[in-house]
DNA sequence: GTCTATAGTGCGATAGAC
DNA sequence: GTCTATCGCACTATAGAC
């Protein structure tokens, strides 16, 4: 072939290099370009934008968004389709992927414009949680308010899965974060005041 | 005064007007300046960039948000504190607010690069709620989860409240979707039907 | 207020793969 | 020949530097 293959993973990879060393904004379309031998011009042909670079290895964590809600018993509530549905994803973040989460959140943290997208992602997330949901015959509002809780669970789970102490799996976080979606929302039974809250 | 008051304003109505007529994207930063007689210059001296000019109007609200918190009783549980937050947010969006949302709205959902704003305004809000029940002694991770709940719902909520055919106040919807995001997350427990809940 | 770098688009040309 | 990836160039708008 006239053209190496794989020339969007070589772009991706020269990006996170380019924005984790020099940042994201000191960093040009036309370098990371340059750096694997291609032009700007070529770069804009496979990402829309800038930004997109580090944002589009995702379709396929969509999928497994709907087939977690699928996989869920017959009875389940929303509650626990969605918590089937973090179950299947929590799969695809492995031990090994951890290290290039971990930079990769950095280089996000840092910019502004790169959080948008982030969460911009983690509304298509949503919309993808919902769409399984009605198909599943959930109403709304629960259905979206379902999907919601579970895209904001998955990104405290994932915040906390790349914090530089953190040694449980991601499978484990999310399960405790769910419980605490749990009680934090049931209402605390009036003849139970256990709980303290400081003033 | 030497120049007259409420430029920004101004900017601000003349943005919105061209933004419904010829679209987001089909309006210059120079467009709108020149309408109302100003330099683009000028323009992005009132704002740090095009899409600011849709949202720079909250810094009162995220207070509300603040002051919600703070107005809950003492022994209100984290999720009393959002339902206090949210009450106090909602006496904002009054009747004669809600044409221009729906507006506003239309313009926002019609662009992706407006709609990932809206995204990170809602997360400034999630924020200053978590600060604010940090304040309150609510621990983590509760308090992000409950904060970034309360977001989702006031987002839920707003999107109700600007539908063509909605006629409740935002005070109303935004108690029923706080009651669905309570039924959503209690588990249904056969042996332990309905009981009445405290909020 | 001017000047400039960068993001992003449109279009025609080129050079292999099939 | 067609198809596709790439280049090269001209261009506009944003946004920041001076």
């Amino acid at each position: 072939m006239r053209w190496e293959p794989g020339t969007k993973d070589r772009l991706r990879a020269a990006a996170l290099d380019l924005f984790a060393t020099h940042g994201y904004e000191q960093t040009t379309a036309a370098e990371i370009a340059q750096s694997v031998g291609l032009t700007e011009r070529t770069f804009f042909r496979h990402f829309g934008d800038k930004r997109d670079v580090l944002f589009d290895g995702q379709a396929d964590y969509l999928q497994a968004y709907t087939e977690g809600v699928e996989a869920a018993p017959q009875d389940a509530s929303a509650f626990e389709m969605i918590s089937s549905a973090l179950a299947a994803v929590a799969g695809r973040f492995g031990e090994d992927r951890r290290p290039y989460s971990r930079i990769r959140k950095q280089i996000i943290d840092a910019n502004p414009a790169l959080a948008e997208r982030e969460l911009h992602k983690r509304s298509e997330a949503a919309a993808t949680l919902a769409a399984a949901l009605h198909a599943r015959g959930v109403a709304e509002p629960t259905a979206t308010l379902a999907a919601e809780s579970g895209a904001t669970a998955f990104g405290i789970a994932f915040t906390q899965w790349v914090r530089a102490d953190e040694t449980r799996t991601m499978a484990e976080i999310i399960d405790d974060v769910l419980a605490q979606l749990r009680s934090f929302a049931v209402p605390r039974r009036a003849d139970h005041p256990a709980r303290k809250l400081k003033v």
